[in-house]
DNA sequence: CCGCCTTAGTTATCGGCGTTAGTTTATCCT
DNA sequence: AGGATAAACTAACGCCGATAACTAAGGCGG
């Protein structure tokens, strides 16, 4: 990380003078190439403290504020940046679910999930472990509702209690219960890498494993249900 | 926010000289003020980056240096006034299980888990939301075993499998699980609560009861294995 | 070919941050 | 009384995100 070897064509000399003004139209290179600078300090660091204006600019060469020309402000150009590779999670996800039956379509899409945020860790983190005030207007539930494929997962869901393959729960209940299984596996492992977890794949194996046999139609259970209620309300 | 009652004792009105030291020993009190003025800020603004060294220092009375002699740095500041907090879960989590059977202990421990991250938001995000880099060194793996009484977990899932209550898996992951599933619920509610999400106890119970169903002692399941192995391991 | 307008960049600066070095002062012990 | 030391201070460094004001390079109508 400190030689500097040609890993990208980003990184200009500091080349005296001012950087060679785009033509007309060419604001939008200029974006591309923050947005790259970006993710690869990103990357890089594995850690956005190290993603300053300051350094997108020296990256790409050219001053702090022209950074403000193609983004409001920090959290728009990081969020920017984090939407580019999260576009690639729900075409994942519809990949691995494809032509699978539903049962087999929830683990599949379970598994892309977690790898997804495995392989992007700072990306995870960003969009799905910090409040949301910080997020830009345009992050709406339905975007992330779109990025996570969720629409996909609600109709997996549906189709599996229509057949009668999963009891009839509301389906956006489960829907949700099995996000927040992958998310809980997930985010744990990004938060406490040197927790002493078990084999990563074991771990999120069982918990789709486990949630989707409590979800299969089965003889009524007699478990254990306390049912005091919770304080806090939506 | 912006009006002054004097919802604590502890702002000092800049008084003119210096602070009035403190005796001989009593530098352990100014520790004391020091977190809570930090948590106050904290809890207050409901965001992290309200909680500057300069805000604290000014809260408590004194200068930004002297909050040097007590804590070696802001994240440890920020660390010691989150686990003051969560030294309390362990401890909730013990009551909420008194005297069940293991069962219905784990689901008391999972209530009373999420319960207390949404009762304490970002405390909880700093601690499980946040990369385990910039946590002081006496954060280990222990003490976060401790902090969520997973030895109690533990426990209470091997005697589950012990009396044939649960399946003979192996409890470490169960255990962990457990965890992945209320954790999943509680940092995706912390982490967007502008997302429709539906009643907040109906969807910690429907996950703590999947999950417990699904670990129950059952015939053996057939479900979906795709066995591409995963890009990381521990 | 010229002059204007727009666009894409610049320089300079502000206020805030975490942190450190060096200094002062009040308290305690002998 | 006087030195030692704990507990505070002042001053400053080098970052940071952001903004205001300026400048120069296209491109176009005449």
């Amino acid at each position: 990380m400190s030689d500097d070897p040609p890993t990208s064509a980003l990184r200009r000399p500091p080349e005296g003078g001012r950087r060679r003004r785009a033509r007309r139209g060419e604001g939008e290179r200029l974006r591309e190439e923050i947005l790259q600078a970006a993710e690869e300090l990103l990357v890089a660091a594995g850690d956005l403290s190290a993603v300053s204006i300051r350094a997108v600019a020296t990256a790409v060469g050219i001053t702090p504020p022209s950074i403000y020309l193609h983004f409001a402000d920090k959290d728009e150009l990081i969020w920017a940046v984090c939407d580019r590779q999260f576009s690639k999670l729900a075409a994942r996800m519809r990949s691995a679910a494809h032509g699978q039956e539903p049962l087999a379509a929830l683990t599949a899409m379970g598994r892309a999930y977690v790898r997804f945020g495995l392989e992007n860790p700072e990306q995870y983190r960003i969009i799905f472990m910090n409040r949301e005030e910080r997020e830009p207007p345009w992050v709406t539930p339905e975007h992330i509702a779109e990025l996570t494929a969720f629409g996909d997962l609600f109709a997996a869901v549906r189709e599996a209690i229509d057949t009668g393959a999963l009891r009839p729960l509301d389906p956006i209940v489960v829907s949700l219960g099995l996000w927040a299984a992958v998310h809980g596996v997930t985010s744990l492992l990004l938060a406490k890498p040197g927790f002493p977890w078990p084999d990563h794949q074991g771990l999120v194996d069982h918990m789709l494993r486990t949630q989707l046999e409590g979800l299969l139609r089965l003889p009524p259970h007699t478990g254990a249900s306390d049912d005091r209620p919770f304080s806090s309300e939506p």
